[in-house]
RNA sequence: GGGGAGAUACCAAAGCGGCCAACUGGGGCAGACUGUAAAUCUGCUGGCGAAUGCCUUCGUAGGUUCGAAUCCUGCUCUCCCCA
């Protein structure tokens, strides 16, 4: 994997960047849509790639692991032939669902005991068998196993939380480092930055991954409950210690506005279920702002869905459309909500880069916070 | 024509003397959702009020009772069965 920086913006910290694996490059910086078990919930991989123009999707390890099963992702060849998307995927670790799973699971030095959420089945996570996991997936990019910490955590806790994580990566790497890719093209492996929302913590944290010179790093362990300016100072902190040259992954975040302040201050790639899953529910992402559109307010609006989208169905459908289509269950209305959110999204972090490359990117950037985090 | 059942809030439907401004669904209105146990979850839904509360409601008109959606009588309407 290459990560090449082409520009970093005036007055911020926000850079623009390529970053090659074997199944494409991406531009930077970048959203990743959430395809937690191979799939990204309503989207076809032909609209993902043509209209919303994603470059790389997640998959989950935990979900995948569970169902269908590993054996059989191996059998296919690796989760890109079976889910035939052939463009870059990264895969999480399970650490995310160690934590939003916590009371069917049970951690120790040695991984973390938990149940299935879908059979009570008994298993075991190690940072070894979640390496080897991953290597059967065969994502491009695949996670550390950690514990991400609760954002309300006290000192003492995520000090050991930390810590525990720390020792595990160290396990990561050498699993890593000992075995072989499967499906003939390389893996990069990303640690996690924990540390909760204690600077010193996260300065370690981000000293500590950056020991191990790998392909990129991330900050896990924020928009788990803590306030969003304790979020914004985490990621200050911690790009002030992570390596310039390597891309910087904020895991989970966010909504539109989270994601300009994370690009403004350095972050490369994000993800979050929020665009799928508010799409789905009813909340629409837009240029002009966010749209509850199952209100009563959008009943005879028939103006597009969104004038200044970039997909298809902004201007295919209306308002007045897309809420019956939601007040009727009709699942084409979550379909929708989810390609314009994506398409947004995209849409966004693509401006952001085009502006960190023009020089524009922090009055651009002021501009559009206020604008698109306002209610309709 | 004869016999039977029933009328409850936007709809459906429970309640059959006080714990009823009335269970529960649906619909409606709003909210939540951040490395997806989510096509999910939560709240409100007679009026006024921030609220203790007050006012008006269970087809309609009377009556019985300390007290009625619940009991009695008349009326109106609906449905079912038989002719």
């Amino acid at each position: 994997m290459k990560f090449e920086l082409q520009n970093t913006a005036p007055l911020s910290k926000a850079r623009a960047g390529k970053l090659e694996t074997a199944h494409g490059v991406i531009d930077t910086p970048i959203f990743m849509p959430v395809g937690t078990a191979g799939s990204v919930k309503g989207i076809h991989f032909k609209d993902l790639k043509e209209d919303i123009k994603a470059q790389i999707i997640l998959g989950n390890t935990y979900h995948l692991y569970l169902r269908p099963g590993i054996d059989i992702i191996e059998k296919a060849g690796g989760l890109h032939k079976f889910n035939s998307w052939d463009k870059p995927i990264l895969t999480d670790s399970g650490g995310f669902q160690v934590f939003s799973l916590g009371a069917i699971r049970k951690l120790s030095e040695e991984g973390a005991r938990f149940q299935s959420h879908i059979d009570g089945s008994r298993h075991l996570f190690t940072p070894e068998n979640v390496m080897d996991i991953q290597r059967s997936i065969g994502a491009d990019i695949i996670m550390a196993f950690d514990e991400c910490t609760p954002g309300d955590a006290d000192y003492d806790y995520a000090k050991k939380s930390l810590e525990l994580t720390q020792r595990w990566l160290a396990r990561c790497v050498t699993r890593f480092n000992e075995t072989e890719p499967k499906y003939g093209y390389a893996q990069s492996l990303f640690p996690i930055v924990q540390g909760c929302i204690y600077p010193d913590l996260r300065i370690k944290a981000a000293e500590h991954v950056a020991t191990f010179n790998c392909d990129g790093y991330a900050i896990g362990g924020l928009s788990v409950g803590e306030k969003e300016e304790d979020m914004y100072s985490m990621i200050e902190v911690v790009n002030n210690v992570l390596p310039e040259d390597k891309p910087r992954y904020l895991m989970g975040v966010g909504n539109p506005v989270n994601i300009l302040e994370g690009i403004d201050r350095g972050i490369d790639l994000f993800d979050c279920v929020m665009p799928t899953r508010n799409g789905r529910n009813g909340m629409l992402f837009t240029s002009e702002g966010i749209i509850n559109i199952k209100n009563s307010k959008w009943k005879d609006d028939f103006s597009p869905i969104d004038s200044n989208g970039t997909s298809f169905i902004d201007h295919q459908y209306s308002k007045a459309y897309l809420r019956h289509l939601f007040h009727s269950k009709e699942m084409l209305g979550a379909q929708i909500g989810s390609i314009h959110n994506l398409a947004f999204y995209l849409w966004l972090v693509g401006e952001a880069r085009g502006h960190i490359l023009a020089g524009t990117f922090s009055e651009w950037k002021d501009n559009m916070v206020t604008k698109i985090g306002r209610r309709l």
